[in-house]
DNA sequence: TCAAAAGTGTTCCCACTACACCCATGG
DNA sequence: CCATGGGTGTAGTGGGAACACTTTTGA
């Protein structure tokens, strides 16, 4: 039985390839039919939901190990990352669970899982046409959920989610966002709709177009979309460079 | 020798105390004569300067730990603190010395101290005036310096300083700040000089009185500074009621 | 009495807001 | 041919930037 060897050797002997009381916790945003979607996970017995998350290799820098997390999860590579906050408080305890969960495994009382974890959050963008959920081997289920309909989490991390797109709502208005979130050739509708479901009210069609453009990180293409009814939207794609650049500086409007 | 039996204690039990892999650093802010300044602390036998840090009780909140460490080094209780990044570099090792640091000491080669540490970035604003600098016990000196002027710092601390103070600069754009950093009273050119200091530019001296006076996080008072030359500036004390609310909602207007 | 610092008010301008009109397309 | 959605322009407004004059006081 492949499944009762990994988790025994996980809790077992993850100690000694993981740094211990660390681990990171994902909240990954996706995109699609002009909802917000969150990627969660369902945990094998246990019936409660959870961010995706993981731990630290010792000898790997921490990005990497998100990287890598992400990766196992979606099948992306090259995903935007924002390390948004670090969560250490006392309650959060990492792992209480039913001794159902235990029941034929033989896993050790001291094990690194049950002592307390320091969480390292991190949210993520990522083009939801493009993922591939994939549970991992604790889960047996990996769901998108409309940010407005998720199902109760367990530990904190309903606090975690919220922090993260309340902070996602903050980044937005400083720096550009789009890029990993929408296909690579979109329309004005469409990103606005994103903006829009991402700050949770309504903007105003022409201002934003305005707006958007005098940041120039916008390229209009010589196309509209396809098979669409009444006046077919232009097509956009980022201008790669700009944005790039802007994602360092920074701009100053506020939607 | 209590030094010397302490240190051995600390390296070679200390993970029984503490979470392994975790460390928190701080960069704690100061004004002073117009200059913006930093609490540096330099290690003994070492000679390098160093961020004060710490580590995080197994049964201690992190906040906790954080205000424990600070009020070890400032003497302080009560401080404003912000946490603005958390650093998982592979290169940031934590406690790389010469042997020189060990003559005499009997320290385990796997001392927990020598393992890789992630380490949890706080700022802390602190009244200049009302700190008393201590220095922990693997120091010898604690001291205030002129942002502009630090010492080569070690490990990746310098690095975490340039991330706090950017940190800082962005986030008085957003959010009152002087509570912490100024005496209960103050004049406008007082607070300006902070807010320029910080920001490091010049700002305009009608413009940011109004500003601030919009704000209503200021109460003038029916003094005048006394004792200086020229026209004597007014006397404010900050509008706690307001400026906490304010810390909440946050303000949108940038310097 | 004068230099230096502080209090206050005014103008200008840009950027954001709130709108209205025209255009293109598929049903 | 018309309803729907998309493209574009404009007038109004509020807040920030730039700036000048007056007031106070110690040297």
């Amino acid at each position: 039985m492949e499944y009762k060897e990994y988790i025994e050797k996980f809790f077992n002997q993850g100690h000694k390839h993981y740094l211990s009381h660390i681990s990171i916790d994902c909240v990954v945003f996706g995109f699609h039919e002009n909802e917000l979607k969150v990627l969660l996970l369902n945990m094998k017995n246990l019936n409660s939901w959870v961010l995706p998350g993981g731990f630290i290799l010792k000898d790997e820098e921490m990005e990497t190990a998100v990287k890598r997390i992400l990766t196992e999860r979606t099948g992306l590579t090259d995903i935007f990352l924002h390390q948004f906050q670090t969560f250490g408080g006392l309650s959060r305890s990492s792992f209480t669970v039913p001794e159902l969960f235990f029941k034929n495994l033989q896993i050790k009382k001291d094990s690194w899982m049950f002592d307390r974890f320091i969480s390292v959050g991190y949210y993520a963008l990522v083009e939801y046409s493009k993922v591939k959920p994939i549970p991992d081997i604790l889960s047996e289920k990996c769901e998108w959920f409309n940010v407005h309909d998720l199902p109760e989490l367990a530990h904190d991390h309903r606090h975690i989610f919220d922090e993260a797109w309340q902070s996602l709502r903050f980044w937005i208005n400083h720096y550009p966002i789009g890029y990993n979130l929408l296909p690579e050739k979109f329309t004005m509708p469409d990103l606005q709709k994103l903006y829009e479901t991402i700050l949770d009210r309504k903007l105003d069609r022409r201002n934003f177009q305005r707006k958007m453009l005098a940041t120039g990180i916008l390229n209009r293409l010589n196309e509209v979309k396809p098979g669409v009814a009444h006046k077919a939207p232009y097509l956009y794609t980022f201008n790669i460079a700009a944005y790039e650049k802007t994602l360092k500086t920074g701009f100053g409007f506020a939607l």
